[in-house]
DNA sequence: CCGAATCCTGGCTGATACTG
DNA sequence: CAGTATCAGCCAGGATTCGG
Protein backbone atom coordinates (compact mmCIF):
# COMPACT_ATOMS: atom_id res chain seq x y z
CA UNK A 1 0.00 0.00 0.00
CA UNK A 2 3.05 2.22 -0.63
CA UNK A 3 1.13 4.44 -3.37
CA UNK A 4 -0.91 2.00 -5.15
CA UNK A 5 -4.78 1.81 -3.07
CA UNK A 6 -6.82 -1.03 -4.30
CA UNK A 7 -9.89 0.63 -3.08
CA UNK A 8 -10.54 3.59 -4.93
CA UNK A 9 -8.54 2.76 -8.31
CA UNK A 10 -6.44 -0.26 -9.08
CA UNK A 11 -6.01 1.35 -12.56
CA UNK A 12 -5.03 -2.06 -14.10
CA UNK A 13 -5.71 0.05 -17.31
CA UNK A 14 -3.60 -0.64 -19.58
CA UNK A 15 -5.74 -4.16 -20.29
CA UNK A 16 -8.84 -2.27 -21.37
CA UNK A 17 -7.02 0.24 -23.46
CA UNK A 18 -8.02 -0.89 -27.08
CA UNK A 19 -4.71 -1.28 -28.10
CA UNK A 20 -3.48 -3.14 -24.84
CA UNK A 21 -1.01 -6.05 -25.66
CA UNK A 22 -2.34 -8.90 -23.64
CA UNK A 23 -6.02 -8.17 -25.79
CA UNK A 24 -4.11 -8.54 -29.01
CA UNK A 25 -2.53 -11.36 -27.88
CA UNK A 26 -5.28 -13.27 -26.56
CA UNK A 27 -7.77 -11.90 -29.91
CA UNK A 28 -5.20 -13.65 -31.95
CA UNK A 29 -4.51 -16.86 -30.29
CA UNK A 30 -8.15 -17.25 -29.10
CA UNK A 31 -9.56 -17.69 -32.34
CA UNK A 32 -10.49 -21.25 -33.17
CA UNK A 33 -7.72 -22.44 -34.85
CA UNK A 34 -4.96 -20.38 -34.32
CA UNK A 35 -3.38 -22.35 -31.66
CA UNK A 36 -3.44 -26.05 -33.12
CA UNK A 37 -1.57 -24.35 -36.17
CA UNK A 38 1.23 -22.81 -34.21
CA UNK A 39 1.21 -25.95 -32.52
CA UNK A 40 1.66 -28.19 -35.26
CA UNK A 41 4.59 -25.69 -36.74
CA UNK A 42 6.15 -25.54 -33.18
CA UNK A 43 6.45 -29.43 -33.41
CA UNK A 44 7.95 -29.21 -36.71
CA UNK A 45 10.42 -26.52 -35.79
CA UNK A 46 12.80 -25.79 -36.75
CA UNK A 47 11.43 -27.54 -40.24
CA UNK A 48 9.01 -26.44 -42.13
CA UNK A 49 5.51 -27.62 -43.65
CA UNK A 50 3.55 -27.85 -46.62
CA UNK A 51 -0.08 -26.51 -46.74
CA UNK A 52 -1.72 -29.76 -47.58
CA UNK A 53 0.63 -31.14 -44.38
CA UNK A 54 -0.75 -28.39 -42.48
CA UNK A 55 -4.57 -29.48 -43.61
CA UNK A 56 -4.08 -32.98 -42.73
CA UNK A 57 -2.69 -32.07 -39.44
CA UNK A 58 -5.30 -29.88 -37.91
CA UNK A 59 -8.57 -32.40 -38.96
CA UNK A 60 -11.67 -30.16 -39.45
CA UNK A 61 -9.87 -27.18 -40.57
CA UNK A 62 -11.44 -25.74 -44.28
CA UNK A 63 -9.05 -24.39 -46.79
CA UNK A 64 -10.14 -20.93 -46.26
CA UNK A 65 -10.03 -21.10 -42.75
CA UNK A 66 -6.28 -22.52 -43.08
CA UNK A 67 -4.98 -19.87 -45.32
CA UNK A 68 -6.86 -17.21 -43.31
CA UNK A 69 -5.20 -17.80 -40.25
CA UNK A 70 -1.51 -18.36 -41.92
CA UNK A 71 -2.39 -14.73 -43.25
CA UNK A 72 -3.12 -13.36 -40.02
CA UNK A 73 -0.28 -15.33 -38.42
CA UNK A 74 2.53 -13.90 -41.42
CA UNK A 75 1.07 -10.91 -40.65
CA UNK A 76 1.91 -10.45 -37.40
CA UNK A 77 5.33 -11.96 -37.82
CA UNK A 78 4.90 -15.27 -36.34
CA UNK A 79 4.63 -17.46 -39.36
CA UNK A 80 7.07 -17.30 -42.52
CA UNK A 81 5.75 -18.40 -45.72
CA UNK A 82 8.13 -19.49 -48.36
CA UNK A 83 7.20 -20.28 -52.39
CA UNK A 84 8.91 -23.06 -54.06
CA UNK A 85 8.35 -21.66 -58.02
CA UNK A 86 7.56 -24.83 -59.05
CA UNK A 87 4.33 -26.64 -61.22
CA UNK A 88 2.11 -26.92 -59.37
CA UNK A 89 4.16 -24.55 -56.75
CA UNK A 90 4.38 -25.54 -53.29
CA UNK A 91 4.64 -23.52 -50.25
CA UNK A 92 6.00 -24.12 -46.86
CA UNK A 93 5.56 -22.68 -43.59
CA UNK A 94 7.32 -22.61 -40.72
CA UNK A 95 7.53 -20.68 -37.62
CA UNK A 96 9.57 -17.57 -36.94
CA UNK A 97 11.65 -16.72 -33.88
CA UNK A 98 8.48 -14.60 -32.33
CA UNK A 99 6.31 -17.06 -33.32
CA UNK A 100 8.21 -19.67 -31.67
CA UNK A 101 8.65 -17.92 -28.47
CA UNK A 102 4.63 -17.88 -28.14
CA UNK A 103 4.86 -21.65 -27.86
CA UNK A 104 6.19 -21.37 -24.45
CA UNK A 105 3.65 -19.40 -22.74
CA UNK A 106 1.18 -21.24 -24.47
CA UNK A 107 2.75 -24.63 -23.36
CA UNK A 108 1.96 -22.98 -19.92
CA UNK A 109 -1.29 -22.19 -20.19
CA UNK A 110 -2.05 -26.03 -22.02
CA UNK A 111 -0.22 -27.62 -18.86
CA UNK A 112 -2.61 -25.31 -16.50
CA UNK A 113 -5.53 -26.48 -18.86
CA UNK A 114 -4.65 -30.39 -18.46
CA UNK A 115 -3.89 -30.27 -14.79
CA UNK A 116 -7.44 -28.41 -14.33
CA UNK A 117 -9.47 -29.90 -16.89
CA UNK A 118 -10.67 -32.39 -14.24
CA UNK A 119 -12.49 -29.57 -11.75
CA UNK A 120 -13.97 -27.63 -14.72
CA UNK A 121 -15.87 -29.99 -16.04
CA UNK A 122 -16.78 -31.26 -12.53
CA UNK A 123 -17.96 -27.23 -11.29
CA UNK A 124 -19.75 -27.39 -14.71
CA UNK A 125 -21.79 -30.81 -14.04
CA UNK A 126 -22.33 -29.51 -11.02
CA UNK A 127 -23.88 -26.01 -12.24
CA UNK A 128 -25.62 -27.52 -14.57
CA UNK A 129 -27.26 -30.39 -12.42
CA UNK A 130 -28.76 -27.65 -10.20
CA UNK B 1 3.93 -43.69 -29.36
CA UNK B 2 6.47 -43.92 -26.46
CA UNK B 3 8.86 -42.71 -28.47
CA UNK B 4 8.45 -39.47 -30.30
CA UNK B 5 9.08 -38.92 -33.68
CA UNK B 6 7.92 -35.80 -34.59
CA UNK B 7 8.52 -36.25 -38.46
CA UNK B 8 6.29 -39.54 -38.74
CA UNK B 9 3.40 -38.32 -36.68
CA UNK B 10 4.10 -35.75 -33.61
CA UNK B 11 0.39 -37.32 -32.90
CA UNK B 12 -0.47 -33.91 -30.95
CA UNK B 13 -4.24 -35.32 -31.19
CA UNK B 14 -4.94 -34.10 -27.77
CA UNK B 15 -5.08 -30.30 -28.90
CA UNK B 16 -7.92 -31.62 -31.70
CA UNK B 17 -10.03 -33.28 -29.51
CA UNK B 18 -13.62 -31.45 -29.32
CA UNK B 19 -13.21 -31.57 -25.35
CA UNK B 20 -9.60 -30.85 -25.92
CA UNK B 21 -8.71 -28.91 -22.30
CA UNK B 22 -6.52 -26.33 -23.96
CA UNK B 23 -9.71 -25.51 -26.62
CA UNK B 24 -11.76 -25.09 -23.69
CA UNK B 25 -9.64 -22.92 -21.47
CA UNK B 26 -8.57 -21.08 -25.04
CA UNK B 27 -12.68 -20.79 -25.42
CA UNK B 28 -13.35 -19.65 -22.09
CA UNK B 29 -10.56 -16.85 -21.73
CA UNK B 30 -9.96 -15.72 -25.58
CA UNK B 31 -13.73 -14.16 -25.34
CA UNK B 32 -13.75 -10.22 -25.02
CA UNK B 33 -13.92 -9.30 -21.39
CA UNK B 34 -13.35 -12.84 -19.14
CA UNK B 35 -9.67 -12.06 -18.98
CA UNK B 36 -10.42 -8.45 -18.01
CA UNK B 37 -12.78 -9.58 -15.08
CA UNK B 38 -10.51 -11.94 -14.12
CA UNK B 39 -7.52 -9.74 -13.78
CA UNK B 40 -9.86 -7.45 -11.84
CA UNK B 41 -10.85 -9.60 -9.45
CA UNK B 42 -7.54 -11.07 -9.18
CA UNK B 43 -5.98 -8.03 -7.94
CA UNK B 44 -9.03 -7.89 -5.56
CA UNK B 45 -8.05 -11.22 -4.40
CA UNK B 46 -8.79 -12.52 -1.97
CA UNK B 47 -11.64 -9.35 -1.59
CA UNK B 48 -14.57 -9.34 -3.38
CA UNK B 49 -16.17 -7.34 -5.39
CA UNK B 50 -19.50 -5.70 -6.26
CA UNK B 51 -21.45 -6.30 -9.25
CA UNK B 52 -21.77 -2.34 -9.50
CA UNK B 53 -18.14 -2.00 -8.78
CA UNK B 54 -16.89 -4.43 -11.17
CA UNK B 55 -18.79 -2.77 -14.01
CA UNK B 56 -17.39 0.47 -12.89
CA UNK B 57 -13.50 -1.43 -13.42
CA UNK B 58 -14.05 -2.61 -16.82
CA UNK B 59 -15.20 0.02 -19.13
CA UNK B 60 -17.32 -0.45 -21.44
CA UNK B 61 -18.86 -3.84 -20.60
CA UNK B 62 -22.41 -3.98 -20.57
CA UNK B 63 -24.81 -4.92 -17.16
CA UNK B 64 -25.93 -8.04 -20.08
CA UNK B 65 -21.98 -9.00 -20.98
CA UNK B 66 -20.94 -8.62 -17.24
CA UNK B 67 -24.08 -11.26 -15.83
CA UNK B 68 -23.34 -13.18 -19.22
CA UNK B 69 -19.54 -13.45 -18.36
CA UNK B 70 -19.76 -13.84 -14.37
CA UNK B 71 -22.13 -16.24 -15.00
CA UNK B 72 -20.04 -18.77 -17.57
CA UNK B 73 -16.74 -18.31 -15.09
CA UNK B 74 -19.32 -19.47 -12.32
CA UNK B 75 -20.20 -22.37 -14.07
CA UNK B 76 -16.88 -23.12 -14.42
CA UNK B 77 -16.03 -22.62 -11.05
CA UNK B 78 -13.77 -20.28 -11.09
CA UNK B 79 -15.97 -17.45 -9.83
CA UNK B 80 -17.85 -17.23 -6.41
CA UNK B 81 -21.00 -15.77 -6.06
CA UNK B 82 -22.36 -14.52 -2.97
CA UNK B 83 -25.84 -13.00 -2.78
CA UNK B 84 -26.54 -10.38 0.40
CA UNK B 85 -30.12 -10.85 1.51
CA UNK B 86 -30.69 -6.85 2.11
CA UNK B 87 -33.00 -4.55 0.06
CA UNK B 88 -32.08 -3.83 -2.68
CA UNK B 89 -29.88 -6.88 -2.96
CA UNK B 90 -25.97 -7.18 -3.01
CA UNK B 91 -24.29 -8.97 -4.85
CA UNK B 92 -20.34 -9.92 -4.43
CA UNK B 93 -17.99 -11.98 -6.17
CA UNK B 94 -14.49 -13.36 -5.93
CA UNK B 95 -12.16 -16.04 -7.40
CA UNK B 96 -11.77 -19.33 -6.80
CA UNK B 97 -8.18 -20.92 -5.49
CA UNK B 98 -8.93 -22.21 -9.21
CA UNK B 99 -9.84 -19.19 -11.26
CA UNK B 100 -6.53 -17.54 -8.63
CA UNK B 101 -4.22 -20.03 -10.18
CA UNK B 102 -5.21 -19.46 -13.55
CA UNK B 103 -4.15 -16.08 -12.68
CA UNK B 104 -1.01 -17.46 -13.22
CA UNK B 105 -0.43 -18.59 -16.62
CA UNK B 106 -2.52 -15.36 -17.96
CA UNK B 107 0.31 -13.76 -16.73
CA UNK B 108 2.46 -15.79 -18.50
CA UNK B 109 0.85 -14.55 -21.73
CA UNK B 110 0.43 -11.35 -20.62
CA UNK B 111 4.09 -10.79 -20.00
CA UNK B 112 4.92 -11.89 -23.60
CA UNK B 113 2.39 -9.72 -25.19
CA UNK B 114 4.13 -6.92 -23.10
CA UNK B 115 7.47 -7.94 -24.54
CA UNK B 116 6.87 -8.41 -28.07
CA UNK B 117 3.53 -6.18 -29.14
CA UNK B 118 5.98 -3.85 -30.87
CA UNK B 119 7.33 -6.86 -32.91
CA UNK B 120 3.58 -7.36 -33.87
CA UNK B 121 2.79 -4.17 -34.57
CA UNK B 122 5.53 -4.09 -36.65
CA UNK B 123 5.50 -6.85 -38.54
CA UNK B 124 1.94 -5.94 -38.80
CA UNK B 125 2.66 -2.59 -40.72
CA UNK B 126 5.50 -3.90 -43.18
CA UNK B 127 2.94 -6.33 -44.34
CA UNK B 128 -0.18 -4.06 -44.73
CA UNK B 129 2.71 -1.40 -46.58
CA UNK B 130 3.50 -3.72 -49.15
C1' DC C 1 -1.27 -27.94 -55.30
C1' DC C 2 -2.46 -23.56 -53.35
C1' DG C 3 -5.69 -20.27 -52.32
C1' DA C 4 -9.06 -16.50 -53.69
C1' DA C 5 -14.10 -15.28 -54.18
C1' DT C 6 -18.72 -15.92 -53.10
C1' DC C 7 -22.72 -16.98 -50.49
C1' DC C 8 -24.80 -18.09 -46.20
C1' DT C 9 -25.69 -18.94 -41.28
C1' DG C 10 -25.23 -19.10 -36.17
C1' DG C 11 -23.58 -16.98 -32.37
C1' DC C 12 -21.68 -13.13 -30.04
C1' DT C 13 -22.39 -8.49 -28.91
C1' DG C 14 -24.46 -4.00 -27.75
C1' DA C 15 -28.55 -0.89 -26.79
C1' DT C 16 -32.65 -0.44 -24.69
C1' DA C 17 -36.27 -1.40 -21.68
C1' DC C 18 -38.34 -4.00 -17.97
C1' DT C 19 -38.71 -6.86 -13.28
C1' DG C 20 -37.83 -7.93 -8.25
C1' DC D 1 -28.89 -2.71 -7.16
C1' DA D 2 -28.79 -6.85 -9.79
C1' DG D 3 -30.45 -9.28 -13.45
C1' DT D 4 -33.39 -10.62 -17.52
C1' DA D 5 -35.74 -9.95 -22.18
C1' DT D 6 -35.92 -8.46 -26.65
C1' DC D 7 -34.29 -6.74 -30.93
C1' DA D 8 -30.85 -5.82 -34.35
C1' DG D 9 -26.06 -5.77 -36.39
C1' DC D 10 -21.67 -7.80 -37.15
C1' DC D 11 -18.37 -11.12 -37.97
C1' DA D 12 -16.13 -15.74 -37.50
C1' DG D 13 -16.64 -19.71 -39.74
C1' DG D 14 -18.30 -23.40 -43.17
C1' DA D 15 -19.52 -25.11 -48.06
C1' DT D 16 -18.76 -24.52 -52.58
C1' DT D 17 -16.81 -22.98 -56.71
C1' DC D 18 -13.35 -20.93 -59.65
C1' DG D 19 -8.42 -19.47 -60.94
C1' DG D 20 -3.20 -19.66 -61.35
Amino acid sequence: MTTSTPDTDPSPGDLFDPACPTRQVLDRVGGKWESMVIKVLAVASPGEVRFADLRRRVPGISQKMLSQTLRSLERDGLVTRRVEPTVPPAVHYSLTPLGLSLDGPLGVLRAWAERHVLEIEAARARYDGK
